[in-house]
Order: C-alpha cells, then sequence, then structure tokens
DNA sequence: AATAATAGTTAGTTAGATAAAACTATTTAT
DNA sequence: ATAAATAGTTTTATCTAACTAACTATTATT
C-alpha cells in the first residue's frame, strides 16, 4: 500500500480517537453539558475576567451568542459576571466554585486519556510522536479558537 | 515539561489540525453542504444500495432522521433511491453523477492535505507516525461510524 | 385469510447555536 | 454639551439535527 493512502486512513483514525475521546467527556459526569459550554468554561478559566465581547472576538461570533450562552452558564451558577468599576460597560466573567469542579473534572477526563496512551507508548515513540505532531501543526501557528466545533 | 503535560498539548494540537481540515472541507466548494450530509454522501459511496434503515442502523439514529436527510438529497440532485423489485420496501441508494463529483471534490481536498504533510515529514516520520498512531488507536477496533460528530 | 413485522414517510416538536436589529447604559471625542 | 462609539442585552428569526408517533405500503408468519 502506498503511503499516501496509508496517510489518509491515519488521519482518518485520528479523527475517530479524537471524536471517541469527545464522546467520553461528554458522558459521565459532565453529560449535561454541551461541548460549547465546556469550552466556554475552558476559556474563562484560562482568561479570568475575560469580557463578553472578548470572548466574542476569540471565537468569532456576534456577541448576542455570547450573552446569550454566558447568561445560561450564569443561570446554573457555573459563571459569574462583575462590572466593572473602572468602566461599568464592562463585566469580567469568572468560574464559580462548581464551575471549576467542572474545569477539574474536564481535565482529569483528558489526563486520564494520555495515561492511556502513555501505557502504551514507549518513551521513545511518545517523543517521536510529540516532535512529528508539532511539525505538521506548527505551519497553522494560530491555534485555532474554534476548536469546539466540529471536525472533518 | 513533563511528558504527560506535553502529551496533553499535543492531542490538542491534533484537535486544531484536524478541525482545520474539516473547515477547509467545508469552505471551497464544498461550501453549500453540511459535514452530516458529506458523510452521508461518503456512506453512500462506499456501500452503493445501501438502504435507508441500514444507514440509520449504522449511525444510530431514526429512520426518519436519514428519510428526512436522505430526501433532501435527493431533491439537491445528489442522491437516488430506487425501489427495489424484490421487495418493494426497500430503496437502494446511489449518487448521481454530481454526487460522485462531490465525492471526488472531498477526496481531493483529503488528499491535498495528506500531500502537504508529506512535503513536511520525511521518509522514517511519516512511517513512525503511522505505526504510533495505529497503536493508539488500535485498542477502539470498532471505529466509530459517527466520525462526522463533534468532536473534543 | 388474518395478523405481525418491516421499510420508509410525514407531521409535529425540541434543543442548540447562530444572526440581525433595536435597545440601554456608559464612556470618549469633538 | 452633544454626538459618536462601545459593551452588553433582548427580541425575533433561522438552520441543523435530532426525536416521537402515527401513518402507508409491502412482506412474512401463523
Amino acid at each position: 500500500m502506498n503511503q499516501e493512502l496509508e496517510l489518509v486512513e491515519t488521519i482518518d483514525k485520528l479523527s475517530g480517537f479524537i471524536e471517541t475521546l469527545q464522546t467520553q467527556l461528554l458522558s459521565g459526569d459532565l453529560k449535561g453539558y454541551t461541548l460549547r459550554q465546556l469550552y466556554y468554561i475552558e476559556l474563562i478559566n484560562k482568561h479570568e475576567n475575560i469580557s463578553v465581547s472578548e470572548l466574542a472576538k476569540m471565537l468569532d461570533v456576534k456577541k448576542s451568542t455570547i450573552s446569550i450562552a454566558i447568561n445560561q452558564l450564569i443561570k446554573r451558577n457555573i459563571v459569574t459576571k462583575n462590572q466593572s468599576i473602572i468602566d461599568k460597560r464592562f463585566y469580567f466573567l469568572q468560574l464559580t466554585p462548581q464551575g471549576k469542579d467542572i474545569m477539574k473534572i474536564h481535565m482529569k477526563v483528558h489526563n486520564d486519556a494520555i495515561k492511556q496512551i502513555l501505557k502504551i507508548l514507549n518513551q521513545k515513540e511518545v517523543e517521536y510522536f510529540i516532535k512529528t505532531v508539532n511539525k505538521i501543526t506548527h505551519p497553522n501557528k494560530k491555534r485555532a479558537l474554534n476548536k469546539y466545533r466540529q471536525i472533518t
């Protein structure tokens, strides 16, 4: 079999693998959330005190979209919104303790998956794998912010 | 940096990479179609003369869902439906020439992506990469049929 | 021949994600 | 001080993808 065809299949397998991770993520303790919600939570965790419009820019969607999504999370006690004292038009977003718990579970699912991989691969293989993926993904330096969208 | 953390990032990069492929797929000549539609087209291409209920089983969704989706594709002249002579309850699905064109474009986008990768990696790297991915993905022998769903 | 099961359709509904446009409140610029 | 810009909200509407349930047509079973 030629290498090109094999690579097509490999990429296909990778898609499937990543999709499996996603399915795992959405079952178990995070069943009640959508991918999109988990992604919002992740972004707010990463960029504490981010604003609605910054989120909108990051994700390249309208403010209204974010506003609605965030207010849902606020209703569910996952996010809080604090008005800026300096400029009262701004609201800073933060995770509640419950939001942080969700984040922890999310990371645990990821880490568990990684541990599975580390069981299968040896040191050298992991090294090469990381190097190769870096080589492949490096050209797209700007890591897509919409990573929680659908995938091929 | 410890290897576990690096792997987490690597998987993240891979997600982004695959998502980029997907975005590429849905722009350009295939702009007018959804991922789900392209997946139906792919399945019908692969399993010529498949029936609506077989598709439904494959994808683990209700027949009505498939029925509606397929009839949309028929309206758009991408798929044809031929009643079985032996058992008139069954209809065999096939791609029209237009449907086959879509499939060709779809595959071309994939192949172009692969060519990009082959430019970046050398022979050995490709070999190792394929091997490693096989190792990682092998445990999940049943390749998810829902691969066109959302991904982590 | 009557009843079960199967394939596919149709109608109606729901959920999620998005957008446009009109709006309020606030700050900045002229 | 007035006008313009900005942050965020709300309303209305759209699209996709899925579901349930009732339906028709056809075939298989008893």
